[in-house]
DNA sequence: ACGTATTGTTGAATCGATCCAAAGCCACGT
DNA sequence: ACGTGGCTTTGGATCGATTCAACAATACGT
């Protein structure tokens, strides 16, 4: 209004710059959505009033009213955002998400917060077509965030006791740890120790079988439950096994082992249930002197690219994580209503040096 | 408008449950934003309405559009999306804005795509409110593209040449590059090489100091600067310094090593222009029984984490990337109009195992 | 000269909310 | 009976574009 208002910022709208080149909006509108329908000059002049205005062409807030569609995906976690960046399982699964996109031409929005809050509101006003939920943790919570937008969205590594409504791309969790004991028990391995994901938000320390089966985390108690039916299959006693609940961090899979080694009975054989959980426990071992797979075998579980060249490389249970990402993106972006179902894909052992024969 | 119509996915609006509640809309609103102002009785009745009709909460298409304001930075970069999983350097950057976004509450979107005709359309239409610009690759056209949207915005590592006007966070390519090279100089090293990044967009090769003048990408000719004129102070001859341009990857950096070592005199001291160069030539060196730092000393260039957990951990310039990634956050939300204008961080010679004495 | 395409342009309607000035309601004091 | 003030509620204006049916202008065939 004010005739000295150079002070503010881009007050300038397409209806501006129609007026000054003396034309109806609708027309200065197709200038920039469909050149190639408005004459030459016309389309000259618009410009040439645009570029004097300093208009810095359609601001896609209008249109994405109009339009309806975001052409965005939210991918939503209850970690910090910095999750994305340093978590090697998230890597390589957000790498395989962006690669899908990229194709499509759709973009990324991370969602995350600092706290539950906030969390909610982002989720609520996420400018995005649909979501990718990283169940890993808090997964309940938001999944029924996500849920309450009402926009298609799907949950990975979301499992089996949950919800059956919401649409879920996950693994075989229960046949993916038999898969890992099973090869442990045909190596010879009879004296077991299992590193656990989080069962509860409690902090990390050990905990029991019971303790799991009622866990927070489906994936964690899958898992579990994986593990101790191959075990008990071969007549090992489940329940003298020690389980150690970490937080999938270097400090609670190092105190894990401390406890598991104070014992008088020390395994041979350790079920890690991510492989970063294992491959902390790697350094662990090193540090104490206990070679690998000499005096102690270990599986992962996950399939990160670190566990190949770590030292020594990992035996473990690989995920399709690409395959998951892709899976996840189309079941978003297809999305036509109907809510994809439930889908689990297959899990495949991976035997590297981490593992030999039991050597009692 | 059938009366089937329930496989339409959410045509329900704010103004529908607000005229099933028997309310004004701006009533409703007020349910969902302000809830502390309606009397109780009626913010139960539309709540109710709501729920039954399906309502997800207000759409945030809505919301935007009037507010003005997004709440979220695009991150932007001319390399696939998934750079920004793969890439160590930008790894660390995205981790520390992603956590000064979270500590302001502001989103972060993606922003990339697989062609540059895409590249621009998905650049004009994201939703934002400024702009991180990953100058790695293609700068100058995503500076351009970034700059038309009329958004505040920050290069990251745009160097010296460019655009004045254009604000750029840094640091002093020189300067760092001088300290690597002032480094090796100090041990004793005579016999350099350099394993530059992309100088142009051509692929890999030998090039020459003639040619990173003219490079396109001011970074890689900076810190060739650097290095040279440390070098040309102790007198040694640039012009027999060999230059491999790599893509800094594990290919080009391994045919710059049997490029450099095919020739007659062999340097016993490398130059990297980044870490991810220098960790390559680390493994290459490895398999071919080079000891670093006994045959060969080598200096990266970034900072980045796994350079403290190489075999031998790297010697090299760090980059304050956390405080990079603040201080462009802090640009992007802070920026009332008037541009921040470029601002030039300080490097940081930090040596570790893998340079030592010349043995010559 | 007059209908008929062809091509370009207009202006109203729409997308889904938020904001705010004005009005309604009710109780209370005088 | 009437003014005052505190809550609520209302309805219109607004954010910045896109879309589309209708209209204007020009060229073309007969």
């Amino acid at each position: 209004m004010a005739p000295l208002a150079s002070g503010k910022t881009r007050p300038v709208r397409l209806a501006d710059i129609a007026k000054a080149a003396g034309v109806s909006h609708g027309t200065a509108s197709n200038v920039f959505a469909r050149p190639e329908i408005v004459r030459e000059e016309v389309r000259e002049r618009v410009k040439a009033a645009a570029e004097a205005m300093g208009y810095g062409g359609p601001d896609p807030k209008g249109r994405l009213l109009r339009a309806g569609k975001v052409n965005a995906i939210g991918v939503a976690t209850a970690e910090p955002l910095s999750y994305f960046f340093d978590d090697p399982f998230a890597r390589v699964m957000m790498a395989s998400i962006s690669q899908a996109c990229d194709a499509t031409g759709a973009g990324i929005s991370l969602v995350s917060a600092a706290n539950s809050e906030q969390l909610a509101w982002n989720i609520q006003s996420a400018l995005v077509d649909g979501f990718i939920v990283f169940c890993i943790d808090g997964g309940s919570k938001l999944v029924e965030l996500a849920r309450e937008r009402k926009l298609p969205f799907v949950a990975l590594d979301l499992d089996s006791d949950d919800d059956e409504a919401v649409a879920a791309i996950g693994v075989d969790n229960i046949a993916g740890a038999g898969l890992a004991a099973r090869h442990l028990t045909e190596l010879g391995h009879r004296r077991f120790a299992v590193l656990a994901l989080p069962v509860a938000d409690s902090g990390f320390g050990p905990t029991t079988q019971e303790q799991v089966e009622k866990a927070f985390y489906s994936g964690t108690r899958d898992r579990l439950r994986g593990y101790f039916a191959e075990l008990s299959r071969v007549d090992i006693d489940v329940s003298r096994v020690p389980i150690y609940e970490t937080v999938n961090d270097e400090e609670s899979v190092w105190a894990g082992l401390d406890h598991i080694f104070a014992g008088a009975e020390t395994p041979t054989a350790i079920l890690a249930m991510s492989d970063r959980i294992a491959l902390h426990a790697l350094d662990w071992l090193r540090q104490h002197d206990i070679t690998v797979p000499g005096d102690v075998s270990i599986v992962g579980f996950d399939g990160v690219p670190e566990g190949a060249v770590s030292k020594p490389p990992l035996t473990t249970i690989v995920q399709p994580i690409a395959e998951m990402g892709r899976l996840a993106v189309k079941a978003i972006l297809e999305n036509d209503g109907s809510p994809t179902s439930r889908q689990l894909l297959p899990v495949e052992l991976v035997v590297r040096a981490s593992s030999g024969p039991s050597s009692t």
